[in-house]
DNA sequence: CGGTCTTTTGAACGGGGTCAACTTGCGTGG
DNA sequence: CCACGCAAGTTGACCCCGTTCAAAAGACCG
């Protein structure tokens, strides 16, 4: 489900404002939970910022195997690493407010901006940065070193909170981390067990980093 | 080992030309068989162009286990997707000539052409691409899968010749597929006795793929 | 030839997957 | 408010695929 919230000209936040400066139309919109915002194979019109929410993306073979290539959280920019056609769905995994703008018109506003053509390369070569580090996490990792792995990337990305709030399932994490969401499970337990972490109240998705170091030795 | 062969300004191929014209002073420089063209954390000063040979880049865990992110072929280009400093380490593999421009004047010279901002954008996602690809692979296939991937994947990326030789060693396979070196053996051995592929002569890295729409279907 | 590196093949092990039972959280409606 | 249904998560038991360890057979080069 989409809602419409707006189309305005107003100031942006984060990589799009270094993109594009404050010059492109872009509207809001509302995806509840669970629904795609696009779906692999669609045509890539659009460029996306997420406001408020998480979005996963993920790929599936054919018997219904997913992998899912990365999370995006507030200020994250995706949908732009794309040809023609998008390589991925994307989905909404909470309720999220996305900021869409077309993908020609950053194109435009890049090139008559100095400085814009590496901001735009710095942009895509992050999503490949991250790609590249996943990869290794996926090749080469144990399941106990991914898992450390994705706690220490999520308590980054959202800012080192003293008490982090996971938006997505086990399964999520799973497919992330080409595990199953049972593997994942106990070693999150056993993490548990070593008081490395701490799951706060009656919820299994607010967890508590306790040792960050300790953390971030088991993932290697 | 390195070795200057020249210096010019000459036509150049592929990805190169359609980036920066034929405008930009490129020189070629000689590998021997697994010398390093450039290391993890290095700057990132320079761009390359195979011309002849074949190339690995790869990232290390710190006790040593490898993941490959990829095998680049003559056109390919490759140190590009860098910010300042390379992410990963690249070597030649076998005999190599590189062609190799600063990554400056690339960027450079992709400014004052029409398009060049999108055909930059394209080398850079088309490495994104295979990343993404290459993480359903890991994080999602079975061992004779990878093997068959791999396998359909060199074909395409030879030219679907009759017979095609692989540069790299089964080390390498192993490490680019997240696998070790004797499973990766013992799933090529399982693919000659299907008759689905043959190893032709005395080596074993001349392989003829004998049914490939079936190789395809055993990589899904 | 001998020496070294690559590749294959076999045997045994174990990490993570599979299957299943159970618990808990969280609506939704009586 | 509790009863019910369902999705999410935990835990245990068993098993299998891919790893590990080991040996031997090429391949290549002096």
């Amino acid at each position: 489900m989409l809602v419409n919230i707006n189309t305005h000209r107003r100031p942006i936040d984060g990589h799009l404002a270094a993109l594009a400066g404050e010059r492109v139309l872009c509207s809001e919109y509302r995806y509840h939970k669970g629904t795609e915002i696009f779906g692999e194979g669609e045509e890539a019109e659009y460029v996306y910022q997420i406001v408020t929410g998480a979005v996963r993306t993920h790929k599936l073979l054919a018997d219904g195997r997913r992998q899912i290539n990365a999370f995006h959280l507030p200020c994250d920019m995706f949908g732009f690493e794309n040809g023609s056609n998008h390589r991925f769905t994307a989905e909404a995994i909470v309720e999220t407010d996305v900021r869409i703008m077309r993908r020609g018109s950053v194109i435009e506003a890049t090139e008559s901006r100095t400085g814009g053509i590496r901001s735009l390369l710095r942009l895509v070569t992050q999503n490949l940065k991250h790609a590249e580090d996943h990869m290794l996490l996926l090749g080469r990792k144990t399941a106990p070193e991914r898992v450390a792995t994705f706690l220490v990337e999520m308590d980054a990305r959202l800012g080192h909170p003293r008490l982090m709030t996971l938006p997505m399932s086990r399964r999520d994490i799973a497919d992330y981390l080409g595990l199953t969401l049972e593997t994942v499970s106990r070693a999150l337990s056993r993490l548990r067990d070593q008081n490395l972490i701490r799951f706060e109240g009656t919820t299994q998705r607010r967890i508590e980093l306790l040792r960050r170091e300790q953390l971030a030795e088991l993932g290697p």
